[in-house]
DNA sequence: TTCCCATTGTAACCTTTGTTACAGCATAGT
DNA sequence: ACTATGCTGTAACAAAGGTTACAATGGGAA
């Protein structure tokens, strides 16, 4: 058994449905940028997170991405699980966000263990929650907010996520995560950089605790 | 057993689910525009829609409004599903769009049904998997779209749910919907009218089939 | 070192959306 | 018929966001 798997699972799933994962399941490391699901591309098997971070994203029709959410330590994307049950390409992108640890799940297994375990059920209905929450603020986000309290909100997470209070990114970067021109974000920054909010610096930005 | 929920669930469900429907559900009815949940209410039943069309519908901090989808006959509610399981607040405000039939049931049959009828199990999944595809073309459309385009799309999808070329709403009611002031869409109105796609009227749109 | 290129800063301008104000009109109720 | 009220049309203006253009800078490659 893996000690990872035990680490980030254990105390969701019995230890026969965890054995079970250990064995069907494909362990895989990515690197950070790695896209592992692209736009419509047909899904095989589903991811468990057990370490590092994904980021979901969004596109229209001209290729202009937009950032819907991030997973961590103990998700899964449940993008992906709606896709395996109806059999249809993939509607989103996912990229590591950092270096990551996830186990591949075939979806036969899948479908097998919502019958027989109940822990997994349980599992399910609550990735699919958390995602609908996910969606929710995202909701909020691009209908309610403007476009420098969303760059705010979206620095915040980044360091939320990364544990690290320097986000490595260019200006162009986040206009296209945000879905607007790195015009209007380094106009944006410059604001917040003179409320005192952050530090800017060529290819980092500094968030300050203040 | 009431023929309708067989008209609308007969395919779904086994017989034997049906009888339980049947038997721990409450059947109502609910006139048009009926608040059938409230923001920040606790959900003690799950709906399953028989007839008519239920809008679901977001807010802010500030009281304003965002549609998010339509629900109709073999629909149910993801949202309160998810809020069920998790035991929280409801997130959003769910609006009898046109008069509606319903079966309500309790939310401990729920929890029973997910372990002993596939068929329950699949129409959960399902009904999770197409509630998340409703959000992402909602996240679509006030993401990617312009509000001209939003209007147009919201003016064919309520023509498509009440099967009536004639909308009838006012200004202000639409604006709260796209979560945007009734001057703009008096304009873009106006401007839909001058293009011949639509006809103006007191308290009516009529959609224009050319 | 020198050159190249990605990144950032900034100005000027345009489009879209939001706000305020007010007039005209239809309809229901008296 | 008269009035109050809600609905619609429109103008004028403000704010936010998007576009184009170009300069400055820093760091890596040759």
């Amino acid at each position: 058994m893996i000690q990872e798997l035990k680490n980030s699972y254990g105390h969701l799933f019995e230890t026969e449905l965890l054995e079970e994962i250990n064995q069907v399941g494909t362990f895989k490391d990515v690197p950070q940028d790695f896209t592992l699901i692209e736009i419509g591309e047909y899904i095989k098997s589903m991811p468990l997170l057990i370490s590092g971070a994904i980021k979901v994203l969004r596109e229209d029709h001209d290729g202009d991405e937009l950032l819907l959410y991030f997973l961590e330590r103990g998700d899964t994307c449940a993008m992906t699980l709606s896709c395996c049950l109806g059999q249809t390409k993939s509607k989103i992108r996912a990229v590591a966000e950092l270096d990551t640890k996830l186990v591949m799940i075939p979806i036969r297994k899948m479908e097998e263990w919502t019958g027989k375990y109940r822990s997994w059920r349980n599992f399910v209905f609550e990735s699919y929650h958390n995602r609908i929450m996910e969606m929710l603020e995202t909701i909020d986000n691009i209908a309610f907010m403007k476009m420098d309290e969303r760059l705010l909100k979206y620095l915040l997470d980044k360091v939320k996520i990364t544990q690290d209070s320097i986000i490595h990114t260019t200006h162009q970067e986040i206009a296209y995560e945000l879905h607007t021109s790195r015009v209007v974000i380094s106009r944006l920054l410059k604001n917040l950089e003179k409320l005192g909010k952050i530090k800017l610096n060529r290819n980092n930005i500094v968030l300050l605790s203040s």
